[in-house]
DNA sequence: AATGAATGAGCCTTCATTCAT
DNA sequence: TATGAATGAAGGCTCATTCAT
């Protein structure tokens, strides 16, 4: 299997019906069954793959975490100033939430619910280190407020997904020149 | 029976318990028997309170929500410069939901999650409408920077909720000091 | 109680809102808080005038029942033919079943269902035995068929009940020209 | 498992249980993990084979009426007399009713409940057509009383459903003889 | 007599998981 | 690998009945 061979790409089927489901129904509304179903698979199969419910759920987190921080830190290069690396960042992360909206849907309930491991997933460490290095950096280099850099994600990051939050729930219309402002108020929040 | 203690509070009881299982365990993971355990009373009778264990929690979210918002607005006057109510409000809701945990975790979880209807509880709206009022008198008076009251609660409210959350997780502390140095980075977020 | 005063005929409402109840829903859909609503009684107190939920229905099938036989041989002398004898009968019976609709239902329902008693009301027995004696008559007489009461009983009463039955479910229009037809066919059956 | 016995028919065994069971106990005396039970199946199984409760007892319906109305129709022809045909369908209704007494107080039970829907299961279309057909034709042909076809019906089928209903409940027994001589009756009543 | 809150057993149904094939 | 029938443990909810008042 992993061999890139497309027949027999289940795993991947029971993921991607899973992520769809969960994103809209929920996990407690999403039965086993239901996810065989629409992957087009046999419920008993979901076994060979995954553990459990629980595992085949901490699996997708995983996968949909690391695709996230891969697409946020694409093109992130020390080359740039602070303030293009932010801005890179929070570009990055805004379109790919937004054009993953299942994804965005499914993090949300995890990191809400008691299945959330307080631990990051080990794929991701590179990504970590390098968002929570912007902050460690700009803090040193006296560019970033000297807060602890969970404060400072909050102030920035975190900013960045309530605001796609709310475009989803059709709450708030955040188009480019709306993302680029509410950047620039972060900016002012985060920077000396 | 059970003289000394309150009166036969039995709907109090099992909203009590329901928010201290839920807060804990999650909807799911909340079969009605338990609270019907934890809170003193047969399975039974909560059906005579309530229509249905959705209905028993679309109730807790009202009274915790209504809680909350009047914490959060205590106090709370046009007397006051902008800075001052928007400190006000921050300190408010900082200090009812670290000293309110569980209700914290049950709404966070009750608004990540489909049970969540789009509108807020009736009660509550003469405290929205004051929160939000400060925001819109804000912009108008050019205190604060012209942006949609939701990018503004975003970046201040959202920002107190997410770390308070942080702090519930214990993956940050959040004394006084910290707390009014993350309240003036928001304040730098949002005024002009 | 039962002395007739009005204020205080609690039982009768009672066995009044259950028959309209349970021939409407049927006894299972019939719970006994909803019989006490209806009659404006509190549930605890039907246990004062019967001793289970079982117990007033039965009673009501004795009451029905009790109606419906004193109906069907009100006017019946010796005086008359047998053929006279036999319509008054016919006419008596439909036309107390036609203008109690729901004491036919709840019969039918209670007949066809385990909680019948093999056994007729005692309070019966005068009419019964005027009804049978009827046909017992006709035959040692000669007049109608040498077939046991309950065959003769089938062939006649047992039709007038299906035809009613029929009317009822608005499958058949039974108007009085129909109902002597078919008391005219139903002779033809019975007698010699 | 339990080589000998027919293959498996989880559905079919299912189906016979609830007969028994409903017919002695009535539908609401007899729970799904009841039926589980004697059928010798788990109660969750059940649910793969039918939607729910209700849908379990309309199929068994369907399933009983037909083989009902298939045993009544048996060797029918419209070469015989009319009276030939009427003993036909007599003698064949009361056969099958005695041999399956468990169906006879199903099918009673369930067509005086709120269950029935007003119409008949479509597989039983042609052997309805044919008893229709027969009581329709007599008319024409002037044999038979010029009355709607269900009186004629209640007169005769009818008839012989209450002759068995009594023979069940052992206040009457039914032999050859007795079940001739009724048919002579019923034939009396409907020929002209 | 009367109320109605309270109980608790039992019911229908769902669903994660297993296993024979 | 793959299937899907089968299991069985819960879970939400109803309701006959009781009991303190």
């Amino acid at each position: 299997m992993e061999k890139g061979d497309k027949p027999a790409d289940k795993r991947g089927a029971i993921l991607d019906a899973a992520l769809r489901l969960i994103a809209e129904r929920g996990f407690h509304n999403t039965p086993v069954s239901m996810i065989a179903d629409v992957s087009g698979v046999s419920a008993g199969i979901i076994y060979h793959y995954f553990d459990s419910k629980d595992e085949l759920i901490l699996e997708l987190y995983r996968t949909v975490k690391l695709d996230m921080l891969q697409s946020m830190t694409d093109g992130y290069s020390n080359d740039l100033s602070y303030r293009g690396r932010f801005d890179l960042l929070w570009v990055n992360a805004i379109r790919h939430v937004i054009s993953h909206p299942d994804a965005a849907a499914f993090l949300e309930q995890f990191e809400s619910s008691s299945y959330m491991e307080p631990t990051l997933p080990e794929d991701c460490v590179a990504e970590i280190d390098l968002v929570m290095g912007f902050f460690a950096d700009g803090v040193a280099a006296g560019v970033l407020k000297d807060l602890p850099t969970p404060v400072l994600l909050s102030l920035s990051i975190g900013v960045a997904a309530s605001l796609v939050k709310q475009h989803l729930a059709e709450t708030l219309v955040l188009d480019d020149d709306l993302s680029a402002a509410a950047a620039d108020a972060c900016w002012d929040a985060i920077s000396t």
